[in-house]
DNA sequence: TATGAATGAGAGTTCATTCAT
DNA sequence: AATGAATGAACTCTCATTCAT
């Protein structure tokens, strides 16, 4: 969990950043980037209108660390269950599992997460795969070459099949209705992957 | 400056009518929704400002009339190429060769498709679902049920597999890098899809 | 009643002519010159948008025009029925009722005109004085003049009686209820003016 | 350009929004409500453009706040001037007195009230009669029913004797020439009113 | 550090008017 | 004479950002 972390920054961060990060997050989360008022977050946050500036640049800064601590969040979380599987297969249920859950639990992060990858806006994006980076190289190594090695997995191509996998995990993922419920369940997605994945037992 | 052509007043109409939905298409493509400027699109194509409105009641009528016009489009390119094939895994390898042709041959309609549904708008993405079940409903019934009922696939839920589909096509087609290639190739997608639909042979 | 009428114009005047001026007198009743659509009159005659300019060379042109024809109607009006008395009390009343029954049976034309003379604007006030100059000259002479000359009303100045008469009048009629129908009845009006302006008998 | 007075908040926002409201009226009584440009007058408040809505949360409810200002002290100039009075025909005399001084001492404010009430908006009329009732009521109670009950007047109905005197009141008070003079003199309109009211004498 | 009044560029939208047909 | 697509100035309102306190 605390891999991929900047220790410092906890720190360094005081308890009015992580309002104003907490207000932020749903309010990107409900409006987009473009249509969050910035004053708007620094009421909701408990403060005035200027608080915000004290922390954060411009309004393209506040989003930019905002991406950094969801990822953050995002791959500690996920990273942390999977880990407790070491056999590949499971691992990649835990995989689904876990990315589920946490967009359950973390609705708006996950909102902002999505809005931002399939957005319009091009710097947003390169710094959220930077930012994602780390958990892209986690699936490609972690669970599909270990499966491949392990002789469970075909050979595909890791990299290409950890896009693949991520891909398949945010788009089923970032489905869901009104009451924020996902389409599709974690072990329907997971048992396609595996199927798509495992060798043929004949 | 094209004021007044010579032709008949229902062409006329619908030239400039054509012609204000592309310009929308290429604003709405680079700025997002939110970002798109309404009088940048008027004079991109060709018109004054004023001109947009009298053709649109607003700027989110003429993003609901851009949805309608890409989604029937995106169906109907579908649609066209995969009906040639009568084998469901010739159906879907077509599927996604087809769906990631029309991402690259209409790289701007794609991209306000995936701004819209993994965008923040509720409304919008109601529409655009509405606007896209023809074609959950052509994966689900043409390809898959089809695959069942031939013995290709295996007996899984073609409403819940359609949208594992349109889902895993929509994520990887909506992923590409600067020069708008995509990231994946359709027939690795097409091949992972059979591997999990398919039935195993010995 | 052909007295202060231009004969001319109503030859000239085209049929839609008429249909606009009808179609500007309500819209100008409702929302005001300032608010008035010239769109929504020339369609509301009938017409396309652009046929109001073959009558009227601008909006101000037309309200000017409308000036003209709700002053001459209104003149007529009441000077056709206050001739019919000779004495100046019964003409005093007949004034009064005469102005009331046009506000009622002429509600659109009385709108405009309310808002006009007391509207923001100078040149429209000054053009309405002046068309309504006809109907100032007449209460003074024919119905105040008259009156103290055949000593029935006090000694008098004619013009500033006939403008407060005037006024007294405008005012009270102006103010009607959500029907149309006015705050106070016109004899008890004519009431006060004859009690303000008759002799005082033992 | 006064930023931030160095005195209390509280001083600064109402200093401000008494500005604001100075020069809306001025603004409105030059150009009507529908031609009133919101910018304009906030520059001409001596702020920049957005400044306004900061205290206004639309062009209508600046409109609105300036009745119920204008209401206020005009009520309060004129019941403070009639009360000096006891004797009802002083009253009457000092109402219009007071009366014609106000139009005269705060012409703008009583052009946005002219303009008011005799316009097209329904709201603002609702408002203002509304805003506008106590001095209907003053007039009624205090200077009527006095006047009747001490014998001095005649038995009319104070309610719509009230309104008839308001009625003539504000429409005389509301004719006035290119320097703001009014046509009549209020010692003539008292004195016609006197002689309508006051019982008569052999 | 926190405040919030002030700023002003810029957005969506309206509409009087023009003019080729 | 009538049309209506096109025009573009002008308007109301929003909001990211600044800065004196």
């Amino acid at each position: 969990m605390p891999r991929y972390k900047d220790a410092e920054r906890e720190t360094v961060m005081s308890e009015t950043r992580r309002l104003l990060l907490a207000a932020a997050t749903k309010e990107f989360a409900r409006e987009g980037y473009a249509g969050a008022n910035v004053n708007r977050i620094s009421k909701a946050a408990g403060f005035a209108k200027g608080t915000i500036y004290n922390y954060f640049s411009s309004k393209r800064a506040l989003m930019l660390a905002l991406i950094d601590q969801i990822s953050e969040a995002h791959l500690g979380f996920i990273v942390e269950q999977v880990q407790r599987e070491k056999d590949p297969s499971r691992r990649l249920e835990r995989f689904f599992g876990a990315g589920f859950a946490f967009i359950s639990n973390y609705a708006a992060e996950s909102r902002v997460m999505i809005n931002t990858i399939y957005g319009p806006d091009a710097e947003f994006k390169r710094h959220m795969y930077q930012a994602y980076r780390p958990m892209f190289e986690f699936v490609g190594r972690d669970i599909i070459s270990a499966g491949i090695s392990q002789g469970v997995f075909r050979q595909v191509d890791p990299d290409a099949t950890a896009t693949l996998l991520m891909t398949i995990y945010l788009g089923t993922g970032s489905q869901v209705d009104e009451n924020g419920r996902t389409w599709l369940d974690p072990r329907q997605v997971a048992a396609f992957a595996l199927n798509a994945l495992c060798k043929k037992e004949g």
